[in-house]
RNA sequence: GAGGCUAUAGCUCAGUUGGUUAGAGCAUCAGAUUGUGGUUCUGAGGGUCGUGGGUUCGAGACCCAUUAGCCUCCCCA
C-alpha cells in the first residue's frame, strides 16, 4: 500500500488553521456587508470556453482542465476524431471540447461576468457582489503560491463612478487595519496612464510590452528595465521618455502634477491622471483616520490580467517577503466578452492564503482563536452517565458548547484527552455530585475545582 | 517551459573517507497512578533508508536513471 498523499499545491487545514482562516473570512465578510455588497457563489467548474482567452496566453496555460467523462463510450464514428484531438492535447498546450469541455474556476471575476450576463434582467444595477471561494491554477507551486487557493472578491458592475474605486480602496484599508497587518501599501495606477506612456513613445501598440517591463522596476532596477524595453522594441527616445516618468517622485499629488506636465500631449494619459486624482479625492472623504495602510500612486504597477482598462491596484506588505496579497482594477468591457456591451465594472481581490501566511509568520492572529471555551463532562458510567447526559442536554440548550466523553474509560485517560483537546472546563458528574444534585467544575487553565449547584454551573459557563 | 536543493520511524532530523544488528527527540501505547490532566520516571511497539539499476567482498552513504516534494526564474493571489 502506498503512503497517502494529497495533490501538489493543495493543503489540508487542521482545526486550528480552519479557525484562523475563518477569522479572516469573517473579517472580510463583515466589511463587504458593511459596504453593502451582496454574497454570490458560482460553480467550481465552468465551461472551458467561458474561461479561455480571458487571462492572456500564460493564463490559458494555467487553467485546470477537466477530462470529459464517457470518453471510452464514444460511438465508433466519433473515435477517429477523438484520437486526433487527444493526440494534439498530449503533444502541446492545446484544448479541445472533444476532450475537455469543462475546467476549474481560475478566478472569481470571469465567472462573475458570466453570471451578470446570464442574469442581466433580474439584477438591479449597479450590482455589488462579494464572493469567497477557492480557485485553481495549474501553476508550479512555491512559497505563497498554491494550486488551490481562495480568493475573496468585491466587485461592482454597471457604474463608471470613481466613488466605486474609492470605496474599494477603503475596503482594502479597513480590512488590513482590522487584521492588523503592518506596513501595507496599496499601490494605484491607471492603464490609461500606461497607454499614455506608450503614446509618448510613439508606439501605442507596445503598451503591454512597456507595462511588463515597467512592472519589474523594483526587482531589476532602471538599468534592467531599460535593457528589457530595448529588447521589446522601444527606441532610445521612448526609453528616455519612460525614464522621465519613472523618475517622478514625491507625494501622490506631486507625482500627479509632474506626470501631468510630461503627459501634456496625450489625452488618454491626462484622463488617467484626472481619474486617479478624483479617486484619491473621493477616498479621502470616505477613509477613516486610523487606517495605516498607505495608498500611493505607483507608475510601475502593471498587473497582467489583460481585461483591465482604467484604475488598477495592487496590495503588498513590506513586513514579510511575499508577493502581492491583493489586486484589482477597472474593466470597462468585461461582460462584452459574453455579449453584453457597455457595462463597466471595477473590483478588488484578497489573496487570503497569502494573508494567512503573512499573519502566521508575524504571529498576529488573536490568541482567543486557538483556545476554545469548550466544556467536557467526564463519563463515570452507569447512573452517573445518565446524570451526565441530563446535564449535557441542559448545557447545550443554554448555548454552552459541551461534550461528554462517550465511554466510561479510565479516569486519567479522560483527563488526558481533555487536556490534549484543549477544553477550558471539565465537569465531574460522579456519585457524590449526583447524590447531592450538584456538579464539580474544574477550570483546566488554573486547575481550580469547586462544587456548584447545576443552575449556578450553567450560568457560570454561559458567561465565559 | 528553464534551473537549484532534498528524500532515513507517524512527525522533525542524526548517521564520520563505504564496514557487524540503522539511531535520537517528539508523538503513540502500557505501567508507576481505577476521582484529578499538563511536569516526571520506567518499559514497549514502530523502518523494503522514495523507486529501479550499477560500482564493490560489502551501499542508508558512491554513480546513473526515475518519481515525488520544496525553492528560484517566468507569471501571478
Amino acid at each position: 500500500m502506498s503512503k497517502p498523499s494529497i495533490p501538489q499545491g493543495t493543503r489540508d487545514f487542521s482545526p486550528e488553521e480552519v479557525r484562523k482562516r475563518q477569522y479572516i473570512f469573517n473579517t472580510l465578510r463583515n466589511i463587504f456587508e458593511t459596504y453593502s455588497y451582496q454574497p454570490l457563489e458560482t460553480p467550481a467548474m465552468e465551461n472551458l470556453l467561458t474561461l479561455t482567452g480571458k487571462y492572456g496566453e500564460e493564463g490559458d496555460r494555467l487553467i485546470f482542465k477537466i477530462l470529459n467523462n464517457g470518453l471510452h463510450e464514444k460511438k465508433e464514428e466519433d473515435k477517429g476524431r477523438l484520437n486526433e484531438e487527444w493526440g494534439k492535447v498530449l503533444s502541446k498546450a492545446y484544448s479541445s471540447p472533444v476532450v475537455t469541455e469543462r475546467a476549474l474556476r481560475y478566478d472569481l471575476t470571469i465567472p462573475f461576468a458570466r453570471y451578470v450576463v446570464m442574469h442581466q434582467n433580474e439584477l438591479a444595477f449597479p450590482f455589488r457582489r462579494y464572493q469567497m471561494q477557492p480557485v485553481w491554477r495549474a501553476d508550479r507551486p512555491q512559497k505563497g503560491r498554491y494550486r488551490e487557493f481562495w480568493q475573496c472578491d468585491a466587485d461592482v458592475v454597471g457604474s463608471t463612478s470613481l466613488i466605486n474605486e474609492a470605496e474599494l480602496l477603503c475596503i482594502y484599508q479597513s480590512a488590513f487595519h482590522q487584521l492588523g497587518i503592518p506596513n501595507v501599501s496599496v499601490k494605484i495606477n491607471s492603464r490609461k496612464l500606461l497607454a499614455g506612456i506608450a503614446e509618448l513613445c510613439g508606439t501605442p501598440e507596445l503598451m503591454m510590452d512597456i507595462t511588463i517591463a515597467l512592472d519589474k522596476l523594483d526587482k531589476i532596477g532602471w538599468d534592467g528595465v531599460a535593457k528589457e524595453l530595448q529588447q521589446r522594441g522601444i527606441n532610445d527616445a521612448g526609453i528616455t521618455q519612460i525614464q522621465k516618468v519613472t523618475d517622478v517622485n514625491g507625494n501622490n499629488e506631486e507625482k500627479l502634477m509632474a506626470l501631468e506636465a510630461i503627459m501634456d500631449s496625450s489625452a488618454t494619459g491626462l484622463q488617467g491622471i484626472a481619474e486617479l486624482r478624483q479617486t484619491l479625492a473621493y477616498r479621502s472623504e470616505l477613509a477613516e483616520e486610523q487606517w495605516e495602510a498607505k495608498v500611493e500612486v505607483d507608475i510601475s504597477l502593471a498587473r497582467g490580467l489583460n481585461y483591465y482598462t482604467g484604475v488598477i491596484v495592487e496590495v503588498t506588505t513590506g513586513a514579510v517577503q511575499m508577493g502581492s496579497i491583493g489586486g484589482g482594477g477597472r474593466y470597462d468591457d468585461l461582460t462584452g466578452l459574453f455579449g453584453l456591451k457597455n457595462l463597466s465594472g471595477v473590483g478588488v481581490s484578497f489573496g487570503i492564503d497569502r494573508i494567512y501566511d503573512v499573519m502566521e509568520e508575524l504571529q498576529i492572529f488573536p490568541e482567543h482563536l486557538a483556545t476554545g471555551a469548550s466544556v467536557m463532562l467526564v463519563n463515570f458510567g452507569g447512573a452517573n452517565e445518565q446524570y451526565a447526559l441530563h446535564l449535557l442536554k441542559a448545557l447545550r440548550s443554554e448555548g454552552v458548547a459541551a461534550e461528554l466523553y462517550p465511554d466510561a474509560a479510565k479516569f486519567d485517560k479522560q483527563m488526558k484527552y481533555a487536556n490534549k483537546r484543549g477544553v477550558a472546563y471539565v465537569l465531574l458528574p460522579g456519585d457524590e455530585e449526583r447524590e447531592k444534585n450538584m456538579i464539580s467544575v474544574k477550570n483546566f487553565t488554573t486547575g481550580k475545582q469547586e462544587m456548584l449547584a447545576l443552575p449556578e454551573c450553567i450560568n457560570m459557563l454561559k458567561t465565559v
